[in-house]
DNA sequence: TTCATTGTTTACCTATCAGTACAGAAAGCA
DNA sequence: TGCTTTCTGTACTGATAGGTAAACAATGAA
């Protein structure tokens, strides 16, 4: 047959774009076997735990990234100005101007929040905690760049339910322009 | 029977604390009969559209409250900085520190969006408008009291994301006291 | 006190849900 | 070539989904 010899690594990108779309109340079997070509079969020869380990293995996967593109590199730049300029680019890529959703966001507002509250927790904790020690030489202290750090990411998942609820993407943009040029506006001083 | 004397808008307050916690898709009849008390009969008597209709009840319910409480006196008030004041205390209690989710915000983001898509856009957009008209006095262009606007409605959007994300609703009203002294601060200029 | 209206209970319908069982095909290795 | 492991299609399960039908109880006006 079709044999396509499917791997995870293959078809997690698939299975994360449906979670995104549908939600993970809202993501049945069946459109997941549609998305990614496989039967259950299949799907629960590489997920066991079926659909559960499924959203699992996506938040594990959207944790790496993150963690390697955004999370580390505001962590570790020796410009940390150069460093958050990249983090506005890579988000507005990522959630294609807000017409993309935020899984974990979303996930932390849903239902299913209490199953996955941990992962959740976790990626948020570590974005405020990343960016704030990148913001620490705008800042008089610590907590103030902690606070900061707060508003922006609060900022950009604000922006993606503000231009998604109004089918802007301009709206999107103009949020996180606003973010970042404040944000450079502050070296004047 | 227990004969409860039923009345549309007795129910409309639990259909929509209903909905706000599971979501459209995951609220299912028997969670409403559950948290209304009211058998499948008498739901569809009142709703003969189901879920769906219910769920658009819900909407023009909340709309309502909205232009009323909010939307109203932004636009209406003698001294605006009063009203952006109230405005961001009644949503403070409205959203419960971000322990409440925004159900217009998360249908936003659902699945379910598509359906709901013409209530959704309008809620924001006359959220964004009104907002806006209070803060014409602030600004130097009515885009830029726009704009403003924008960054308010999303950061209050964002702030419950990420409360309910980090489980901390210290958060969410430190991003509003933030957002409503930087404000006040403006009218030192 | 009749009687139509309004509200409610109960039983039932079909579709779909997540998940399971298992036979069997492809692939890798000998 | 054989044989084992890895993968896949099909058929099934029980549970629950949203929605329907109709008998029936409470209510209020005549």
């Amino acid at each position: 047959m079709a044999r396509s010899v499917a791997e995870k690594a293959d078809i997690l990108p698939l299975l994360a774009e449906v979670f995104r779309e549908h939600g993970y109340e809202g993501t049945s079997l069946s459109l997941i076997t549609q998305a990614t070509g496989l039967g259950k079969g299949s799907l629960y020869h590489f997920f066991p735990g079926g659909k559960e380990e499924m959203m699992v293995a996506v938040l594990a996967s959207i944790d790496l990234w993150f963690e390697t593109e955004i999370f580390q590199p505001l962590q570790n730049a020796a410009s940390p100005d150069v460093a958050i300029d990249a983090m506005f680019t890579a988000v507005r890529t990522y959630f294609a101007s807000g017409q993309r959703v935020c899984l974990v966001g979303l996930l932390g507002l849903s239902d299913s929040r209490d199953r996955f509250a941990e992962a959740i927790r976790r990626y948020f904790a570590r974005w405020v905690e990343a960016l704030a020690i990148a913001l620490r030489h705008r800042e008089q202290t610590n907590q103030a760049a902690r606070e900061h750090a707060e508003q922006i990411v609060a900022g950009i998942q604000g922006a993606i339910v503000l231009a998604r609820a109004l089918d802007a993407p301009d709206v999107f943009d103009r949020i996180l322009n606003e973010m970042s040029s404040r944000q450079t506006a502050k070296s004047g001083e």
